[in-house]
DNA sequence: CTAGGGTTAG
């Protein structure tokens, strides 16, 4: 056997190694970001009848996976646990995030396979399976997620609303909504409750199918489910998502109605709301609509941000509207801003061309009434 | 000097 040719060594070598060999090892991986050299070195210790710990291990994988070396890390990985170097619990989950990096789920629920092989009693965090579930969810393939969910159920996990809301919005994506409705009505039976970004997320699937009727109903009790949601990046993510979606479906009145009723109220911070609504707006190339929120927001006593001038401004010139555009450039000057060297450039050589234009028209309207004279 | 170490849904 390979085995008995490696010579056998005491306690006190080994630590002796360790001492050497570790720190270096680490710093190879960490701060000199060089793996391979801090393989050869581990390899070398190897044959002298050095056994690995999980701390190599740790050093190693992280090393190639932070130089996008996944492949390798995998198989790495494989051979420490071959060789019974089996890390910790929390060292496991550790690693499960790097390998999350490679943005591939196969490989890195083949990670945690190989992980539970070796240690049966290890159980995945809730937040590894969540990300897990969320990358089968952008290959599209939120059936496989789903089957992630089933796995931590069996493991002892309960889901949380991160967990369900990623599989609602996974199905919602491809337009499998009788899914989505089924596990957004499954949600309770684990306790948990759907929250405003649940609800956002599938009223944008439930959009996506033309299904307006059931937008709107959503949406209000979206309004309603805002005003207990304690987290307020929660309900912020929520509202950005709605007007997104609401923008890109052309549903530009229920935007308009957003702006002058504020239904979300003191749930979403104002100015965020009104900036994100302009945003949104410009976005979709709606550069006039979005100057109607400015008006808005005015009327109601808010300021828009200078951001929100500079990219309205930008807007209206491509879209022709710069007399529109000069407007709000005094406008917003008249707020003391600073407007970019770049906006006057734009703004100008949109008016300029708004004047060619003219002159364009007027000697096309001659050359016409030449012909018909001739 | 006893070692190192990730955080989710838009």
């Amino acid at each position: 056997m390979f085995q008995s040719n490696v010579p056998r060594h005491s306690l006190k070598f080994q630590e002796a190694l360790r001492h050497t060999g570790t720190k270096k090892i680490h710093d190879l991986c960490t701060k000199h970001r060089n793996v391979d050299e801090a393989l050869r070195l581990l390899d070398h210790l190897r044959l002298r009848g050095y056994l690995p710990d999980p701390l190599n291990l740790s050093s190693i994988i992280h090393g190639l996976c932070d130089a996008n070396r996944f492949n390798e890390a995998h198989q790495r990985l494989i051979i420490f646990l071959t060789s019974l170097c089996v890390p910790d619990e929390r060292t496991c989950n550790v690693l499960i995030a790097r390998f999350l990096h490679s943005k591939d789920p196969f490989r890195t629920f083949n990670v945690i396979h190989r992980l539970i092989e070796f240690k049966p009693e290890f159980v995945p965090s809730l937040i590894n399976y969540n990300r897990l579930i969320d990358q089968f969810c952008s290959v599209s393939l939120p059936n496989v997620a789903h089957r992630m969910l089933y796995d931590m159920i069996n493991r002892g996990h309960c889901p949380n609303t991160v967990s369900y809301t990623t599989l609602v919005s996974g199905y919602c994506k491809i337009g499998e909504l009788s899914d989505a409705y089924k596990l957004f009505d499954e949600m309770p039976e684990w306790g948990v409750v759907p929250n405003s970004l649940t609800y956002s997320l599938l009223i944008r699937g439930v959009l996506r199918k033309r299904d307006i009727e059931r937008g709107r109903e959503l949406m209000h009790v979206l309004f309603q489910v805002m005003r207990y949601e304690e987290d307020q990046s929660v309900n912020s993510a929520a509202f950005a998502n709605l007007v997104d979606c609401l923008c890109r479906e052309g549903l530009f009145n229920e935007v308009f109605m957003i702006a002058e009723e504020m239904p979300q109220g003191n749930r979403v911070n104002e100015d965020f709301a009104f900036g994100h609504l302009i945003d949104s707006l410009c976005k979709v190339g709606r550069s006039h609509g979005a100057s109607r929120v400015v008006y808005i927001m005015r009327k109601k006593g808010f300021t828009p941000s200078i951001v929100s001038y500079n990219s309205i401004i930008h807007g209206l010139c491509k879209e022709g509207g710069c007399m529109r555009a000069y407007q709000l450039l005094e406008e917003g000057v008249g707020f003391g801003y600073l407007l970019s060297e770049y906006t006057y450039k734009v703004l100008v050589e949109a008016l300029c061309q708004a004047m060619d234009l003219d002159k364009a028209r007027g000697s096309f309207k001659s050359y016409v009434e030449q012909g018909r004279d001739g």
